[in-house]
DNA sequence: TCTACATTAAGGGTATTTCTTAAACTTGTT
DNA sequence: AACAAGTTTAAGAAATACCCTTAATGTAGA
């Protein structure tokens, strides 16, 4: 199956998987077709599933009492997506995951993903280093948050993801940087002027 | 030794180590006593130890082009603290950290690091889920940050960290929270109204 | 132990950033 | 064609930074 191939191929930045490990994980990995604005979790849902995108893209958001969105996390091709608190403790989550554009993506329960880790142990070792860079990510994202301006943080959003930039709309973007639409679009004013 | 076994127990809260891990463990990690002010990582310099805190308190910051810093985490008893892109990539860190309190670490270098991951899966295991919850953590925060208030994150800070709120001066609070201490300082006046 | 220096906290006033609201306009979707 | 979603503009309001002063508290050295 190609999706497989290309979760093996996204394995090969880590540890590569041998045949016994691609067959397991292909025995464990459930292919699904997402159709734009399809939720893949849902606020009060237990997150079920470990979430490889094979195309398309996800948003990961909170709502807040004024039912205001606001975006934790992008994930488009060869990307990890989960809420991992509810997944590993089986809780309600209060996050949502959805599709921004039609989408497939491979996913895996978390039993079969224990399995995984408990019989192979490569798998806890690449998703060590998978969750190590995504703290540094992270990291580096709250630097910018308390120490940048909304320009700054945008410009860096800019630099860094290009490509997501020009895929999805700026009320996404202001969403993820924390300001409002109307903001950013002065921003944008702003360095246009420039 | 003391703090071997505090670290031991720390352990236990994941997969428990065997007596042959504990004793791989002991030879690798290299216990330190730090001075409040000292260093433990400059700008510049390569971050060559994951440190564990067995007593005493630790900042992780950035200083930004102002010359202001900006604090990234705080690290008290039982928590890990690195810079991790540094360490793992042995490129030079952007950041700081800095002992807030005298106190008293456990070291590991990479290298030492790199043969338990390799010879005892189980730290393969053990930090995948470390790194998870720090994932966890982190998420939190962003979210925070990009939905909620000044006072609003404040108040989420002393719920969160009640016993660190009574440790560190505001100043440091303030850095955390991506504020001024002047700012600070009009929120608690604010709060104390009420 | 005492003094000197540095750090911390609080407060006031002004400047800047960012939000809110509302409307008009454009683009995309069905 | 019709509706929904995204973008822009603008004015006033709120949040937050910046700069400065004073007072209290810690800390280190003679």
């Amino acid at each position: 199956m190609q999706s497989l191939n290309q979760l093996f191929t996204h394995f090969e930045n880590y540890l590569p998987l041998d045949e016994v490990e691609k067959k397991e994980l292909s025995h464990r990995a459930v292919e699904r077709n997402i159709k734009r604005r399809q939720f893949i979790l849902q606020e009060g849902d237990v997150c079920k599933y470990f979430t490889f995108v094979i195309s398309g893209c996800f948003k990961m958001y909170g709502v807040d009492k004024n039912g205001t969105d606001h975006i934790i996390q992008f994930a488009s091709e060869n990307e990890w997506i989960a809420e991992i608190g509810s997944f590993y403790s089986n809780k309600p989550s209060r996050l949502y995951i959805e599709a921004m554009e039609p989408s497939v993506i491979l996913q895996i329960e978390r039993l079969n993903l224990f399995h995984l880790y408990s019989n192979f142990p490569k798998f806890d070792r690449n998703f060590r280093v998978i969750m190590e860079n995504k703290v540094i990510d992270l990291e580096n994202r709250i630097l910018q948050n308390i120490s940048s301006t909304a320009e700054e943080r945008y410009q860096s959003f800019l630099e860094q993801y290009p490509q997501l930039a020009n895929r999805i709309p700026n009320t996404q973007i202001a969403s993820y940087l924390g300001i409002t639409p109307e903001f950013l679009s002065k921003i944008r004013n702003n360095i246009a002027k420039k």
